[in-house]
DNA sequence: GGCCTATGTGACCATTGGTAACAATGTGAC
DNA sequence: GTCACATTGTTACCAATGGTCACATAGGCC
């Protein structure tokens, strides 16, 4: 036998594997999540599983319906980052605006991954967009809330609150979106005068709305007292 | 025979193609632009210029050096949009600006295969980081000339000039990825009353950058007179 | 003309996504 | 229990793809 050129299967004893569906979209993830998107094939991934190539196929259409499911579960991910971001958060709303750009970046940059699948593909599958759309509805909810709370303490800058959200999306997407490639552009990464952190990052996408931008001297004495 | 599945080699009469190297290169651009993206084969790109597609390796090493080829003509031909657009914009600084910002979202919804290759692939082939580095320097020139002569016009807060311009880049970039994936979301779209275009989307990320940010009425004024 | 190099060809390879016929297993009706 | 049936998995196969190699053709230079 040519024998294994591939990890040996992990040889299972049942014939059925009885979860196979999930295991597969556990696999798919942790090997999106080690590569930085879905540069697998069906066939290893099956074999890793001890299962053959084929066997997938009675789960999921095709490749790009389990990259779906996998997709949906990168937004549900990036859900709980948001969360826990705003329990973590100090209580000043200031602060949590902070965190949830922070959270954003932390997700783009640990979950390359998800990142990739989620907002890199073209073109968009269907169900991807309505995932993203019913993410987003949920998360603009409580991001509109946090800017009218730092609007009411003054940190922020007055504007329709819907509006000034879309601003907050789109810096911090755009630095994800950069950060996500592995290539922050030099004279954006220089802003930040010591390793790039996403708390620093989410800082420097705020500042234009802040009522009093910190300077470059506050900043520094801040972060390294 | 079985003939052609693939539309018919337009067939040459020399056996050398004279200058295969140029038209490989050529036709990979045209085929990710219709495609808004690298999917195509090299077989069938060879085929389509009538040369078998072992041709193609006499000229690069293998598919990742052409798209890199394709990748650094992508970054001119975004130096070019922002160089028509600084001509082509109103004298006032802050015209210069919202025509920079609208280049770089023309380009990536005009040029969809191009900004993939230059921003969503990863991981960052060496050769693209540095061809985006040097297309940086150059253009982020450009920029924070354009946003010093904005501040002393008194349209633009101030702050420091180069820090400005990263949050200039950040925003349309998040804006542009969106637009590049052809699903921009529901909420970022809405601001704009109007059908999305490039102008608005330019205006959109620069209001938090501006002494006097136009309310609603005052844009529905402007572009429906 | 003759030689060397550059360029193109066809045959071949391993891998990949996908399909289909078939085999093993679980399940519900009787 | 057992018998039909739907699930789930297996093997064998297919066409397309990126890539390599030995060979063929052409151009340039002596």
């Amino acid at each position: 036998m040519p024998a294994t050129n591939r990890k040996a299967a992990p040889q299972r004893e049942t014939y059925h594997h009885n979860d196979l569906q999930t295991a597969v979209v556990a696999r798919a993830v942790q090997l999106i999540s080690e590569r930085g998107g879905p540069a697998f094939s069906l066939r290893e991934l099956a074999t890793s599983l001890g299962v053959s190539h084929s066997a997938v196929y009675r789960h999921f259409a095709d490749k790009d319906a389990l990259l779906e499911s996998v997709t949906a579960l990168g937004f549900e991910e990036m859900g709980r980052y948001q969360q826990a971001a705003m329990t973590r958060a100090d209580e000043t709303p200031l602060g949590q605006l902070n965190a949830l750009c922070a959270a954003y970046l932390d997700f783009a940059r640990e979950q390359r991954g998800y990142f990739a699948l989620m907002f890199h593909a073209y073109p968009i599958s269907d169900a991807t967009a309505s995932a993203r759309d019913l993410h987003n509805a949920d998360a603009l909810d409580t991001l509109v809330a946090t800017i009218r709370a730092a609007q009411d303490t003054g940190d922020v800058i007055p504007g329709d609150p819907e509006r000034l959200a879309a601003y907050l999306v789109l810096a911090p997407h755009g630095l994800a979106s950069f950060q996500a490639q592995g290539h922050v552009p030099a004279f954006i990464a220089r802003q930040d005068p010591g390793p790039l952190s996403s708390d620093w990052l989410a800082r420097l996408a705020l500042q234009p709305l802040l009522t009093a931008p910190m300077t470059p001297d506050q900043i520094a004495r801040h972060f390294f007292s």
